[in-house]
DNA sequence: ATGGCTGGTAGAACCAGA
C-alpha cells in the first residue's frame, strides 16, 4: 500500500498575528507536514503549544526576531534538521527535514528584493540573485528524493501574474529574476507540481497585495509560492491545489496556502 | 492607483514586504 503524505506550504507573514487561522487551516485541511514561511518570531518564543494541541509534535524551526524565519511542522516523524544560509548574511530563510521514507523536505523563504530591480541601485535585488545562483550551485548536487517548496518570491510564467507586460519590471517577475529561477530548475530537473495540475496557459496566484481596494474583485495576483521535487518524484504526487479562499478568511495572509498531495 | 495595507519593534515623520 501506498503511504500518502499531504505536504502543505503557506508565508504565514507572522505566525504569532496568524493563530486564529492556522488552526483553522490545520483543523480543515489536516495536512500531515506544513511548511511556514516569514514567520517573524525569535526560536524561543515560538508558539509551539498552537501546534501540538493539533497533534503536530514535530516543530523544525529556524526563526530571527522581527523579520523571515521558517518552520516546518508535522504530525510524522521529521529527522536530520539542516539550516542552509544561501544568502551567506545569517538570515533565517531555509530549514530541510528528512521524512521517514529518506524524502528531504526543502522549506525555502527566497528574499522578496527590494523595488528596484537592479542590483547597483539596489543591494537587495542582488542579493537575491545571488541566492538563487547560489541555490542552483546546491541544486547542482541533488538528483533525487528531495521536495523544494516555499515563498520563491518569483512568478516565472506568463499566467503566473496578473499582467505579464505590465510587470515586467516588477520585482518578482523581471526576466533576470526568471532566468535566475529556470537556471535553478534546471540544475536538477526540478519539476513545477502546480503547472502539472494546473495547465500553464491559465492563470494561477498565490498572493495577493494588502493594498488593493477589494483583492478579489481586481485579483492581481501573482504566483509566488512553489512545490517543487525532483524527477524521480514527479509521479508521486497525486494532486495540488491552492487554496485562494484563505485570502478572504479574517486577518489573513498576503500569501494562500498550497498543498500536494503524495502517494509514496 | 502595484501601493491604497500589515506586522514587528521601538518608542519613528521607523523598517520591511512584493
Amino acid at each position: 500500500m501506498p503511504q500518502t503524505l499531504r505536504i502543505a506550504s503557506w508565508n504565514i507573514n507572522s505566525v504569532r498575528a496568524r493563530t486564529a487561522i492556522v488552526e483553522r487551516f490545520l483543523r480543515e485541511e489536516a495536512p500531515d507536514i506544513l511548511c511556514l514561511q516569514e514567520t517573524k518570531v525569535a526560536d524561543d518564543i515560538f508558539p509551539e503549544g498552537v501546534f501540538r494541541q493539533l497533534g503536530y509534535n514535530h516543530i523544525v524551526i529556524n526563526g530571527q526576531p522581527a523579520y523571515h524565519g521558517v518552520a516546518t511542522i508535522s504530525r510524522v516523524p521529521v529527522h536530520e534538521r539542516n539550516v542552509r544560509d544561501w544568502q551567506a548574511n545569517g538570515e533565517a530563510r531555509h530549514v530541510a527535514v528528512r521524512l521517514d521514507n529518506g524524502v528531504e523536505l526543502n522549506n525555502v523563504y527566497i528574499p522578496a528584493g527590494g523595488d528596484i530591480p537592479d542590483r547597483d541601485e539596489n543591494p537587495k535585488f542582488g542579493q537575491k540573485l545571488d541566492f538563487l545562483t547560489r541555490m542552483t550551485e546546491w541544486s547542482g548536487d541533488v538528483a533525487e528524493k528531495t521536495i523544494l517548496t516555499g515563498d520563491f518570491n518569483v512568478a516565472p510564467l506568463e499566467q503566473d501574474v496578473w499582467s505579464h507586460k505590465q510587470l515586467l519590471k516588477v520585482v518578482s517577475h523581471t526576466p533576470i529574476e526568471c532566468e535566475h529561477l529556470d537556471r535553478l530548475q534546471k540544475a536538477s530537473g526540478w519539476v513545477d507540481l502546480a503547472r502539472q495540475f494546473i495547465d500553464p496557459e491559465e492563470k494561477l496566484y498565490t498572493w495577493w497585495s494588502y493594498r488593493a481596494r477589494d483583492w478579489e474583485a481586481s485579483d492581481r495576483g501573482r504566483r509566488l509560492d512553489h512545490m517543487w521535487v525532483t524527477p524521480d518524484l514527479k509521479d508521486k504526487a497525486v494532486s495540488h491545489r491552492v487554496h485562494r479562499d484563505c485570502r478572504g478568511w479574517t486577518k489573513p495572509s498576503d500569501h494562500v496556502p498550497i498543498v500536494t498531495e503524495f502517494a509514496f
